[in-house]
DNA sequence: AACAGAATTGTACTCATTACAGATTTAAAA
DNA sequence: TTTTAAATCTGTAATGAGTACAATTCTGTT
């Protein structure tokens, strides 16, 4: 079966039409995008998508573990398929995201967190990447 | 001298007093307050504040490293007086963010980062806080 | 086919943050 | 001390990501 439906099903997502072209957009692209980038994308082959559609089915595949939603860039939320653990990387200069691998599941088990229940890390670097660093001499 | 001005002067900051007092306020409370929250707080001693100063200065404490600015909290950003290195955690329930002892500055150096120049880490843990976990039952 | 519930759509709205231009303060020169 | 320029601060208006909501469409079932 289509890997992408699998997904949304090992998720408890119903596999709807719109939900589908979401998921899929993002497994294939592994660019970090927006919401704002997701819809203008995806309006170009489904010109009835509301952007209102792509706000709410990216938070319901993130309230339900199919996507990870990431706030490294102050400006806007930005969204990853990828939810295997792992950490992120974003360049000061360009803006671009890159993925990081580090073992993020292991983190969680942290000293002097007293009681507090983690079920989740994010790791985000900032810096500058190879093309922008090199622009600096 | 006062601590608080020579956190600024450390920083290459002009001390002007809304930034001494701004710079006060965060020291003194580590709440990891809104902008809005500081300028509310700061706004009952300082009528005359304007809210665009708070934002303007939190934006140059932070650039000059004297302050860091938090974005565990999707809707706005948060401060944090205490530049040492430290991870943060945020829960669900509640809202309420707590410092977390992990050396961050250790973090930087990672594997299969190719050759990107990171120079900042944050970590963030999202879960449930004592007393929300204990609401749950 | 008819119905009920779920999903989608479009518009109006919220609200954190920024842009900007005018007023005020600072600090140093004359 | 007065002058002057730069830095800082202020208030209002604008921006723009995200959400609320009510109307519409789709889905699966009797």
């Amino acid at each position: 079966m289509d890997v992408v439906k699998q997904h949304l099903l090992d998720h408890g997502v119903k596999p709807s039409f719109q939900r589908l072209a979401i998921m899929k957009y993002l497994m294939e692209n592994r660019t970090h995008p927006t919401a704002d980038i997701i819809f203008q994308d995806l309006y170009e082959q489904i010109p009835t998508l509301s952007k209102t559609t792509v706000y709410n089915t990216l938070k319901l595949l993130t309230e339900q573990g199919a996507v990870l939603t990431i706030g490294i860039d102050e400006k806007n939320a930005r969204y990853d398929g990828n939810t295997e653990p792992h950490a992120h990387f974003r360049c000061r200069d360009c803006g671009c995201i890159h993925d990081i691998p580090v073992n993020t599941a292991n983190e969680i088990f942290v000293e002097g967190i007293g009681e507090l229940k983690i079920d989740e890390v994010h790791i985000y670097y900032k810096g500058y990447c190879k093309n922008c660093a090199s622009d600096k001499n």
